[in-house]
DNA sequence: ATGAAATAATGAGTACAGCTCATTAAAAAA
DNA sequence: TTTTTTAATGAGCTGTACTCATTATTTCAT
C-alpha cells in the first residue's frame, strides 16, 4: 500500500510553483500528459482529489494543500541527501576516525588537524584512544580509519608508513642532578619517581626499551593524564618522565625542564600511520597522510 | 539528476532491520535479485558504495550509514503523509472553516462545536467573522466551507438550509419602564441608547426590521464587542439592546434583564447554514450540519 | 461576437525500467 | 568434506509510466 512516490511530491510542488501543469511539466522535463496521468492515478488510489478543477485551473484541495506542505518539507531532504552522497562519492565528506596508541602524539596530531580541517571542511573528525581489541583490531573492525602508533604490525590488508622519527628522552627539572649529564643508564633511575601516562607498562618505551632490559624498577611510578601536569611536576622536582625530545624542547620555554638521553645511544622511535589497504584511494584520508608526511619533513 | 527514490530508502532500511538482503526482500515483497539490481544501479549512478561487501554480509559504508539515517527520517514522513491523505479521503480530516455573519450565533455555535470536536477529533476548526466580499463570496472563494447567516442567498452551486428559528427581542434592565410591556413600537425607542455589535446597520435586524420601517432613529447607538458587556450595560440601565430571545433567557440568570417583543407580532428570524453544493458529500461537514439540525430540535 | 491560443483530460500505443527466474560464486555452517 | 545460505549477475519478460495525438473547455484578443 505504498502509493506516494517522490515524483508525486515533485509534481505537486512544481504545479504550485509554476502555476499550470504544462509549465510544471516543462520544468520537470516531462509532458503535461505524464503529469496528468500520474496525479490522476494517485488520486484514484488514494481516493481523494488533490485539486479543485475549475475551468483550466487547479486549486489545491485541503488534501492537496497538505500534500504540498509535505512535499515542500521532503523534497529538500531528497536533494540534500543526494548532495551529501555526492560528497561521499567525490571523497569530500566522511568521518576520519583516528585512533591513537601513542599518548604524546596528541600534540603532534593537533598541528596537522588544523590545516587539514581548513582544506577539508566537510570532513568530520573523531579521535579515539581506547580500543577493545587494540588499534589494529579497531582498524579491521572499522572502528577507526587511521591508526597512529609506534608499533606497526604488518598484516595483510593493512598499510603502515613511518611519518615521524624522534628520540625518547628523560625529562628532569632544572635542579636535578642528571640535568647536565650526556646520558644516563637504567640503574640511575632506581631511586626516582617516574611520571607516566595512564597506560600499561608494555606500552611505555621507558620500560620496554630502557628499564626492563636494564633489569631496574623505579622507586615509584605515578600516573598523570596530561602532558602539562606531568611537566609541572617534573619542573618542581617531584620526579622525572619520559617524553619525545621535540615535545620537551617545545615545553622548555614554558617550564624549566631539560632533556637527558636514555642510554649512550638514546632511545630512537618512529611513529607510523596505519590504514586499511582498501582505503588508500579515499581522497580525504590520503590527503591527511600527505599532510602528515610533509609536516615531518618541514615541521 | 534525481537518482534517489523512495524504494532505495525502503531497501537500505529493510536490509538494516532484517540483516540480510534476502530477508529484506521478503519483507518488501520483492526478490533478492530486485534489491540487488536496484541498489547496484543506485551505487553506479551515485558512484559511491553503500555497503562493504564482506563475504556474504553487508556492512554499511559511511555513505550507506548516512543514507540509512536519512531513510529512517524520511520513510516515516511518507507513511504519515499517506495516513493523513487517507484521513482526508475518508472525510475524517480537514479544516472546517466556518464563517459567521450573525454575531450572537457565536454562543449557539459553541454548543455544537463541543460535541462535534469529540466525534471528529482530527478535524480542525477555524472561525472567521470578517470577509472581503461578504460571506457568500468567502464561500465561493473557498475562504470558508460553512457559512452561518440569517440571510441566505440562493445562488447556483450553494446550498442553504435553515437550522434555527428564533425571535429577536429588545433587552431591557429590570428598572426599565418597558419591562412589563407586551410589546413596543418603534417610536418608543426614539429616546433610548441602543447597544449593538460593531457591524453595519444593514446587518442589524433592529434597524432593518423595526426602526427603519418605522422611520425612527434612536437617541444614540453605542457599539460593544461582546454579549456579556452588552448585557451588563443593559442591566444597569445604561441603554437597551436587541438579541435573540433564547440568548436573553440564558443570560437572565446571570444579569437582571428582560425580553420585550418588538412590534405586536415580534421580529421572527431564521438562521441558515450555507455550504458549497460540491461539499455536501464531505462527511465531516455533513456531520456538522446533522448535529446542528438535531440540536435545534432538542436544544 | 468570434476566432485563436492555452490548458487539462483522455485514449492508445510503446519503450524501457524494474522485476522475476535461473544460475554462479562465495562463504558459512553442518 | 558437503550442504546451506547468501549476494551478484545475466537474460528475458512485464507492466507501468511515458509520449503522442486528440478532445473539451476556458480564456484572451480582436
Amino acid at each position: 500500500m505504498t502509493f506516494l512516490e517522490r515524483i508525486h511530491l515533485e509534481i505537486i510542488r512544481a504545479v504550485d510553483r509554476h502555476g499550470t501543469m504544462t509549465a510544471a511539466a516543462d520544468a520537470l522535463h516531462l509532458t503535461q500528459s505524464a503529469l496528468s496521468h500520474s496525479m490522476r492515478k494517485l488520486e484514484d488510489r488514494l481516493e481523494v482529489k488533490l485539486w479543485h478543477r475549475e475551468g483550466r485551473n487547479l486549486r489545491p484541495t485541503q488534501a492537496g494543500a497538505h500534500l504540498l506542505a509535505t512535499a515542500n518539507r521532503m523534497i529538500p531532504q531528497f536533494v540534500r541527501a543526494e548532495e551529501r552522497l555526492g560528497q561521499f562519492a567525490r571523497g569530500e565528506r566522511g568521518t576520519l576516525r583516528i585512533g591513537m596508541e601513542c599518548h604524546p602524539c596528541y600534540q603532534w596530531l593537533q598541528k596537522i588537524t588544523i590545516p587539514y580541517l581548513k582544506t577539508w571542511p566537510s570532513v568530520d573528525f573523531d579521535v579515539k584512544q581506547e580500543f577493545q581489541f587494540g588499534g589494529i583490531g579497531a582498524l579491521f573492525a572499522y572502528e577507526i580509519d587511521l591508526l597512529v602508533t609506534p608499533d606497526p604490525l604488518h598484516k595483510k590488508g593493512l598499510h603502515f608508513e613511518p611519518v615521524f622519527d624522534y628520540e625518547q628522552v628523560l625529562v628532569v627539572g632544572s635542579d636535578h642532578p642528571f640535568r647536565k649529564a650526556h646520558h644516563i643508564i637504567p640503574r640511575q633511575l632506581g631511586d626516582e619517581v617516574l611520571f607516566t601516562y595512564p597506560v600499561s607498562q608494555d606500552r611505555l618505551d621507558i620500560y620496554t626499551r630502557f628499564l626492563t632490559p636494564g633489569g631496574v624498577t623505579v622507586r615509584r611510578q605515578k600516573v598523570v593524564e596530561t602532558t602539562d601536569i606531568m611537566l609541572q611536576m617534573v619542573a618542581c622536582g617531584r620526579g622525572v618522565a619520559a617524553l619525545p625530545r621535540w615535545l620537551v624542547e617545545e615545553f622548555s620555554e614554558k617550564y624549566p625542564v631539560h632533556a637527558v638521553r636514555l642510554g649512550p645511544k638514546g632511545v630512537q622511535k618512529q611513529i607510523f600511520l596505519g590504514v586499511r589497504q582498501t582505503d588508500l584511494e579515499v581522497d580525504y584520508l590520503n590527503a591527511f597522510m600527505e599532510l602528515a608526511r610533509n609536516y615531518c619533513e618541514h615541521p
